[in-house]
DNA sequence: GTATTGATCAAACGTTCGTTTAGCCCCAGG
DNA sequence: CCTGGGGCTAAACGAACGTTTGATCAATAC
């Protein structure tokens, strides 16, 4: 069955095109060279351009919100989820970077299609977030903690730094400034917790 | 002159279509029709569809990074300072969402004409972002808050309701759980300030 | 009155797009 | 042996793309 590795090269070389160029920019020809697979294998295998952007879409979604319903909606404090869920999550984003920069730079779109398939895919990530900061003390109901505030706040945060590199990378005023992954997390998480002004949240806190 | 009607519409019919189908998928003829104008009028005064684009771009990030400069590089505590910048720049973003829309989400582009465009405003919001954490207590510079983490943190944080929306209008499960705008601000600044397990950080704090 | 200039237009340029078709190759099942 | 069908291909489909051209029109300058 050779089929099978034809299949998996074009959604390797799709997705690396798509976070690159975008969806819209990226043909099928270059596409198919880039797979080393004839331009017709594509449909072939996927049906359409806009179904091979579905499967990438879902292969992000499905590895994202079992992260976030292992560690998220886990029992325990709340800080310590968030910790494990900033964690697991940034190390996801970054073991599937494109896939990321694709699921969530190719938001615009008016395609009814793909926005409802993604739709379908936030409404499951709202009811962990509700479930996560629901039996929360007062102040997060106070404050407005929402899940459709908290999803989207923690998921850019925590993108923020994939997300602008392309363009951070071109300024280069002070190369290697960039923090690792591991310090990184913990950051994003510290800032999650305690903001930019708390006190420092490295390692074990209260 | 009529012409400046005509280039003016353009940019308006461009902004909207450019934000909600994206910069690929908008078309000159759509483009046009939109606008009002003949179709060799866009590049009658804008030379080419890119060029367009980058105009776009430039009204976004001038006038972001006028309120970056304004409020968050002045004097004064750190905290007023991100209050300050905070609620200025959410209410930018929602009076101009979608050249914000255009100028972030537009981002995945190899084309090195606009990812160079952007990194000569990325530059100066750096420069800006340093000299607005620098002098800071140590903390600043024991968590590691580089200007290359802040810039696109403080971004994507901001930006994040506004990104998201047009999936999450599509979930439903609790309509009209929405916050508005100036409550999302101090929502958004309390959490950069002291994160989500913080004091409440509404109103005035030390 | 005539030349100049900038705004506007319809039409066409060549290219690339996503998709489809018709047929070849090769191997398992009868 | 042959017969199907899945993997695979070259070629073509019509449509849409961004851009350019040459002409027309109105108003200004000489």
């Amino acid at each position: 069955m050779k089929g099978a590795d034809a299949r998996q090269r074009i959604l390797d070389a799709a997705v690396v095109l798509f976070a690159r160029q975008g969806f819209d920019r990226t043909g099928m020809r270059a596409l198919a060279e880039k797979a080393g697979v004839n331009l017709a294998m594509i449909n072939y295998f996927y049906g359409s351009k806009k179904r091979l952007l579905t499967e990438i879409l879902d292969i992000f979604f499905a590895g994202y919100l079992e992260i976030a319903r292992d560690e998220l909606a886990a029992t325990g404090e709340l800080s310590a989820r968030v910790r494990r869920f900033v964690r697991r999550a940034i190390a996801f984003f970054a073991s599937h970077r494109d896939f990321m920069l694709v699921a969530i730079s190719e938001l615009h779109h008016d395609d009814p299609e793909i926005i409802g398939h993604k739709a379908a895919w936030a409404r499951q990530m709202l009811e962990v977030m509700e479930e996560s900061f629901a039996p929360s003390p007062a102040a997060a109901e106070e404050m407005h903690l929402s899940p459709k505030l908290m999803a989207p706040l923690l998921t850019s945060m925590m993108a923020s730094r994939f997300l602008f590199s392309p363009v951070l990378d071109r300024v280069d005023r002070d190369p290697g400034d960039m923090v690792e992954l591991e310090r990184y997390s913990e950051i994003i998480a510290g800032i999650v917790l305690h903001g930019i002004t708390g006190r420092v949240a490295r390692g074990v806190d209260a």
